[in-house]
Order: C-alpha cells, then structure tokens, then sequence
DNA sequence: GAGTTACAGTCATACGTTGG
DNA sequence: CCAACGTATGACTGTAACTC
C-alpha cells in the first residue's frame, strides 16, 4: 500500500462519485470538473491502490472486486466528512447532549445553579451541568485543558490575557445570628456587632478575604471563636450558640432557611463581592461555549437570584 | 519580493470499445 | 468496417507554496 500522504482526500470524493456514475465523463459532470480531470485522478487512484478499480466493459465502467471492497468504507468517509467535519460548526441547543462543566463555589452553586437548570430544562433539556470545584491554580489549568469551561463566582486571580471575564452583578455580605439572640433584639449594632463572638466560614482564596479587610480598613477588630471550612456544620453551631456569622448573603439566606437562624444587614461598610463569569480564550469563538455564556449572562447579568424574590431583607 | 517548483486543471487529441 | 462514444494522455496554463 503506498503511502497515505499520497492520498487525496479530493481522490476519494472522485472514487466515490465513479462509484455512483459507473463513468468517468459523467463523474465529470457531476463534480463540474473536465472529464480529463478525472481520468487523471483514477490513475492516481489507480497507483495508489495498485489496481485499476474500473475496467471498461461494454458502455461501463464496471469497479473490480478491489474496487469494491472500498465502496462502503470510502461512502462511509464521505458521510463523515460531510456531516461533521465540513459542516458549519453550529450548535442547536434544542437537541445538542453536550456536558458543560462549570466551576463556582459552593455558595455560586447556591446561587447559580437553580436559575440555570430551570432555564436549560425548557431550552436546552439534554444538556447537562457538571460543576467542580478546586483550587484556583487547579482551576486555571482545568479550563486551559479544556476540562472546564466556565467559571462563575469570584476569582480575583484570573489574570487577563489568556481569560476573559464579564461581571454578572454585585452580591452584598450579610450577618447571622441565632433567632432571639438577645443582644440583636432591636437590630444589629455596630457596638452589639463588635462585642459578639464570631464564627468565620472561609474557604481558600474566597470571598471571606473581602470582609476581612474592609474591617482591617475601618480598623474594627472582633473575637473569631471558630474557624471552620465547612459551611454546613456552621447554621447549626450558630443556631445553639449566641455566635455570629458575616457571609454571603446567599449563604446566610439558605442558612436560614435551613434553621431558625437571623439575617442581618452588616452594621459597617462592606464592599460588594463582583461575581463574573470567567472562560478561556480557546473558547471564545466556539458557538456551545457562547450560547452557554449568553445564557449565563442573561440569567445573571445585574440580577442577583439571591434577592430576587427575597426583597425584604434589605428593602 | 522575485524566482522556482509542484500540481491541479483545461484543451486537444489519440486510443479503445461497441453496435449497426 | 466505421461512426459514435468514452477513456487516456501530452502539452500547456494558472496558482499556491516554497526558497532565497
């Protein structure tokens, strides 16, 4: 067998169009080409394949066995060539079974993921979400590997350049307090505040690094009792203890609700957190990746779902 | 950027097969 | 045998890729 190099994918598109033809001159036609064109493409193919493929027998040209074994194999590769690879990259989110793999936060899971799994049932419903979390470093390399393909949340180390960004909206901190706490009846303090017990839930890298310098900022310091990475042990130990909590306020919502627990408005000044989406920008033209990102943006975009629907929080 | 090379394509025509 | 039709081939051309 000659080498593949010698092989045309063009020379292929000829065979299988003689195949149909059964003619040179009319395979000619066909692929608008002069019949001399062909004529020499079958020689090519002809030395390539060291047979000659088509022998004349009364007005045709009748394929030989070897000839023939190739028939499937070379439709085979036309139908390939033609439905995926020469086609026009579009994605259909009506029908596409694609995995889009997003990185966010436990929080951003919170936050995110019941807007977008409602919004993909309706219009995109074999789509399926797998969300990981990890480390920024690990997360960095996951979506230069193509293994993740959309972070959502707050990552203030996505350096520019290789990632893009676009921010979705600002998402406020709020405090927690047991119900009945009795040094919060008449509201949250700063005085009442500062004289508390505090429990910080931080992970690695989070957004907790936020509060904490708006109070070194303002020069506040508090009592921290506990230090935990695990948000869910948290609601439970504030609920039988008088400690208090400052958090997302997405979390201090779901906490909340899990037990009877208190939201509060900080009694201080406290930067948002900027929630963004971030990707790659291997994917920046890629059609799934920018429905998928259109899709985020106009669920998120300025619209906290945090607040809405909860308005009377902070109203 | 100019010169060179490789190659796919066309045109013209030679060649082969078939059927009347 | 020969006209009609189809295939094969040589000469030539345009273009793209390569080299210096």
């Amino acid at each position: 067998m000659a080498n593949i190099r010698n092989l045309d994918l063009n020379l292929l598109l000829v065979l299988d169009t003689l195949f149909e033809e059964q003619s040179v001159s009319r395979a000619a036609k066909q692929m608008r080409l002069s019949q001399p064109t062909i004529s020499f493409s079958l020689n090519k193919l002809r030395t390539f394949f060291d047979d000659e493929l088509f022998v004349r027998a009364g007005g045709a040209m009748v394929p030989t066995p070897r000839a023939e074994a190739l028939r499937d194999p070379v439709k085979r590769m036309r139908t390939l060539l033609e439905t995926e690879i020469a086609t026009a990259a579009v994605f259909d989110p009506g029908t596409t079974e694609r995995v889009f793999t997003v990185s966010t936060s436990d929080i951003g899971e919170l936050v995110f993921l019941p807007a977008l799994l409602e919004a993909l049932r309706t219009r995109a419903p074999h789509v399926r979400i797998v969300s990981r979390s990890m480390p920024p470093a690990e997360l960095q390399q996951a979506m230069t590997d193509g293994k993740v393909d959309l972070a959502i949340g707050y990552f203030p180390d996505f350096a520019g350049g290789t990632y893009f960004e676009q921010k979705l909206f600002d998402h406020p901190f709020a405090c927690l307090a047991r119900k009945g706490h009795p040094a919060f009846v008449r509201g949250m303090s700063l005085a009442a505040f500062l004289e508390a017990d505090h429990a910080v839930v931080s992970q690695e890298g989070r957004s907790q690094e936020i509060f904490e310098r708006a109070l070194a900022e303002a020069k506040l310091s508090r009592r921290v009792m506990l230090h935990s990475q695990h948000f869910m042990t948290v609601p439970l130990l504030i609920a039988g203890s008088d400690l208090v909590a400052t958090v997302p306020r997405a979390v201090a919502l779901a906490y909340s609700r899990m037990t009877s627990l208190e939201v509060f408005a900080p009694p201080m000044s406290i930067p948002n957190i900027e929630l963004k989406q971030f990707w790659h920008r291997r994917t920046q033209q890629d059609p799934a990746n920018m429905w998928f990102r259109r899709l985020t943006s106009e669920l998120f975009l300025r619209r906290d779902p945090s607040t809405s629907g909860a308005g009377f929080l902070f109203a």
